[in-house]
DNA sequence: CCCCTTGCCGAAACCGGTTTCGGAACGAAC
DNA sequence: GTTCGTTCCGAAACCGGTTTCGGCAAGGGG
């Protein structure tokens, strides 16, 4: 039971450093109390049979000597590394990039709350993420993982509902499992950009949808679809368009849409950066946004605040959804159940210029407008 | 010795979800083949008094039984947690924003081509990191650290040199510290900028640095003078600003530039950011970039695409740094001596478009361009 | 006063690996 | 035929914790 003092030596495992380590260990905590490993232990986690004055004693104690378990030594024994994993499946194309640091920033705040770390790998395709995730699994480097942008379809919610490793959900599964979640509701979101477009006077509005392997893409539409119904407008199929996420993709969709014989004076995008590439299309066939056209996106890139006019948008704020993820998760592996840990939120609205009046007479075509009724 | 086969229990830990844990050990294995733990574990581990044959037989039967080696069990022992660490410190500004995903990407395959795995934090300000870093060496979350944004008189440096946790830079050290590093020569790409801009024809160029808390400042505008002394021009210091790592930076430095009573024909940044706040600036003294006035940014961010015109700029690649990063920082926990841990790339120039002739006459004000020549 | 709880803690096993130490077996040298 | 040196592996300690089990002492009930 008598140990020679603190645990004072030099670790020569890497030659290059020769790495001076004195770490305090529960064995130092309790030999200082005149108590053993075991009691110290029990103390510190909160185990009914200790004494409440034993455990404030071993408390103090610890702290006044500095002592910290080390996580991965109790790991071993509580299967725990305290981590939470993250797989970034990139290429993918580049439409997570902005929201990356936010949402690191938003996970790492929920984790280290509560003392986990976290534990992120890439992958450059769905393959490559599943076979990431297997090995993550199989070499127990997180406890539990969050899983962005979740698909129809998705081969990780199989693969951990399957392994039975703790995970939650950014986005909603169209799958019969019952997952830990958080959500943003953009339905509610394209709902209220029809509402908002609708009291501007259009009447033709279009929708260009983002990637439709993502479980948003449905709710985001039935929005939309929910929005022009509740305004008594009819939606032609030809308005409506999908998987545009990038540039490019909302370019080509928003180029469509203008070429129609009554193309829409407004269009909503799932998407923000499908939302830019609807200015180029404006611009290319000579619309002005904001002015002959109206545009709102969904996501809040920062993006979106430097073109001319600056998009209008719902921002996510993709930071509390870090933190909520990572709150959810942990009580997950903690135990708690996947039908208490769903939770949603709503996007905000940020008017900031890229909508305008529609046509005098809403059956004016929009390279018509100012009275020019000859369609 | 002899133990039941393999080790199949039901895990109850985390009472809601009942994991069943059946994990291959190394005392299975040895056990398998009729040796001990011991004996196995220093086979897998190639040290010299393991027969080759024995050698060869454990490691058959280790992967026929898809064993696999706990990495938090032997961090216990070891002491190696086999983890990089990261700090990202965000609401720095953005400017980090761009890279992230690459420079993540990269790092995580450096990392996990030599079984690492990447623990990250985020931080809100300065000291938040080092108190961030100071948590995380403390409970050895990693087994060492990636430093981005190297700082003149980096508080990282000194924390980590002391504690003496072996850390890679991205970027050079103005410290005293031989510190292993991978950098970018951004002083070949400023002098080789200027040599584009003078043989277009521009004499008097202006140069927006970036953070002068940066290491890389200096070396930036060191290129910027050694080029500008090269193709023989002289250099007014009012054609010279600093501090400009966001968009309004770039457009405020620009302005007071292009104010002067003569301003200069063509501006180099030393991030893109700023070159995309000097197309504001110019626009708003109706320049147009690429004709007027000539602009070459710094870092290739993708924004930089997507103005017109593109903005010319040299490009870093953030996941070859990355993967360089991780590969350095590993060898330097494996022992190799800081010295032997220093690389350098440079970046390569995409020219996009944003840089035009120079005045005919060189002396002729933007303002005046086409020959009158009133000044 | 005895017995039986109950509260509280120590002893020891355990988790899954690594590392030290020592000794058996074998061949070479004398 | 000893002696000595290698080669190669087993036994056991160890890393820093957690958890099981059992026992001692105090308190309560009969």
């Amino acid at each position: 039971m008598i140990r020679g003092g603190f645990n004072l030596r030099i670790d020569l495992h890497d030659k290059g450093m020769r790495r001076a380590v004195t770490r305090v260990t529960i064995a130092d905590v309790s030999d200082a109390l005149g108590l053993t490993k075991s009691t110290v232990s029990r103390a510190l986690n909160h185990y009914p049979d200790i004494s409440e004055t034993t455990r404030n004693r071993v408390k103090a104690m610890a702290d006044k000597m500095g002592y910290r378990p080390l996580s991965h030594a109790q790991a071993i024994r509580t299967g725990l590394v305290k981590s939470l994993g993250l797989v970034i499946q990139m290429a993918d194309h580049d439409a997570q990039r902005p929201f990356l640091a936010e949402f690191l920033a938003g996970l790492s705040e929920g984790a280290s709350a509560e003392g986990f770390t976290l534990t992120i790998a890439t992958s450059n395709s769905a393959d490559a993420t599943v076979e990431t995730f297997r090995s993550m699994i199989r070499d127990h480097k997180a406890d539990g993982f969050v899983l962005q942008r979740t698909m129809i379809n998705d081969q990780r919610i199989e693969l951990l509902s399957e392994e039975q490793v703790p995970f939650v959900l950014f986005g909603r599964t169209d799958q019969p499992y019952d997952c830990p979640s958080f959500d943003i509701l953009g339905e509610v979101a394209m709902r209220e950009a029809v509402f908002h477009l609708v009291s501007l006077g259009h009447r033709h509005i279009g929708f260009i949808n983002g990637g439709a392997q993502y479980t948003y893409a449905p709710f985001r539409k039935a929005g939309f679809l929910r929005g022009m119904q509740d305004a008594g407008l009819s939606v032609d199929a030809e308005y409506v368009s999908q998987d545009a996420v990038t540039v490019a993709d909302g370019e080509a969709a928003a180029a469509n849409m203008l070429s129609l014989p009554m193309p829409p004076t407004a269009i909503i995008c799932a998407v923000d950066m499908a939302a830019l590439g609807v200015y180029r299309a404006a611009a290319s066939v000579g619309l002005v946004v904001g002015n002959d056209i109206s545009v709102i996106g969904y996501d809040g890139v920062p993006e979106g605040a430097h073109v001319s006019p600056p998009l209008s948008t719902f921002a996510v704020n993709f930071k509390e959804a870090g933190q909520r993820l990572s709150d959810l998760l942990i009580r997950r592996i903690r135990g708690a159940k996947p039908h208490d840990l769903q939770e949603t939120a709503v996007p905000k609205f940020r008017n900031r210029g890229s909508t305008g009046p529609g046509p005098v007479d809403p059956n004016t075509s929009i390279f018509t407008k100012g009275g020019n009724y000859e369609n």
